[in-house]
DNA sequence: TTGACGCATTCCCATATCGGCATACGATAG
DNA sequence: CTATCGTATGCCGATATGGGAATGCGTCAA
C-alpha cells in the first residue's frame, strides 16, 4: 500500500504547500487558472493539477466564463480541519516544562469531571 | 519530484488518518508503543513508524521508562494548523447559495482597486 | 472556417511514501 | 552473561505523487 490518494480527503489536499497558497489567493476572489499559475510562479499545467485536487475534495469550485474557467473558494471543507485542531487547544495552552506532572494533573482532572 | 517528505511539516504529518488517531489517543495521556499499536489495531513497527513522523515534526515526545518508551502529546504544533484553517472562517460562514453574486461583488471590488 | 487563446489531460521520471516481515538494539530480569 | 521484552530500523513491494513537456480540446475572434 502506498500513501492514500491526496484527493481522498481534505487533510491530504492541504498537505501540499502550493495548494494552501492557492486557497489563500482565492480568498480575494475568483481567478482564472493562468492568473493563479502566474501569481504562484508555477506552470499552467501545474496549477490545473493542484486545482483539480482541490476541486475533488470540494475546497474549490469552477465557473465557466467564456474561454476561462474561474476558480472560487469553498472553504466549508476547512471547517472540520479547524475543529479537529481546535480539539487540542487545551493541550497547547498548557506548560510543557513538566510534561509528566502535567499529564498526571490532566488524568486527575478528567476523573473529577 | 514527488511529494515533500511527510516529516517536513505538520500539515503532512497529520495528513495520515492513523497519525491523527494516535494524537487523539494521546490526549488521554502517555502511552507505550505496544499499547498504542494494539489500541489502533496496527503492528508495532507500524506504530513506531508513525510515531517517528510525529516526533520529527514535534507533535509528540518520548520519555524513557525502563524498557518502555512512553509517548506523550505535544500539541503546540497544531496551533498553526488551527489558526491557518481559522483564517478561512469567515468564508465558510458565508451563504454559498448565492456564491456567484458574492464572488461577483468581490471581483468587482478588486477591479476598483 | 481558421487561428489564437485558456485550460485539462496524458505520459514519463524520480521520489516518497505505507505496510508487512525480519532483524538489530537497548534495558532489564534471572 | 544470557535470555527476554519493548522498540526501532532496514528492506521489499505496490502505489501515489509533483513537475516538466507535449498534446488534446473547447471557446472566441477575425
Amino acid at each position: 500500500m502506498a500513501r492514500a490518494a491526496t484527493t481522498s480527503d481534505v487533510f491530504n489536499a492541504i498537505a501540499e504547500p502550493q495548494r494552501r497558497e492557492i486557497l489563500a489567493l482565492l480568498r480575494a476572489g475568483e481567478r482564472p487558472v493562468t492568473e493563479l499559475a502566474h501569481e504562484l510562479g508555477m506552470s499552467q499545467p501545474g496549477a490545473s493539477k493542484h486545482l483539480r485536487v482541490l476541486r475533488e475534495v470540494g475546497l474549490v469550485r469552477v465557473r465557466e466564463a467564456g474561454k476561462q474557467r474561474l476558480y472560487g473558494l469553498d472553504a466549508r471543507g476547512l471547517r472540520p480541519v479547524h475543529e479537529w485542531a481546535g480539539g487540542f487547544e487545551r493541550f497547547w495552552n498548557e506548560s510543557f516544562d513538566r510534561l509528566d506532572t502535567y499529564v498526571q494533573d490532566l488524568k486527575q482532572a478528567r476523573q473529577e469531571d
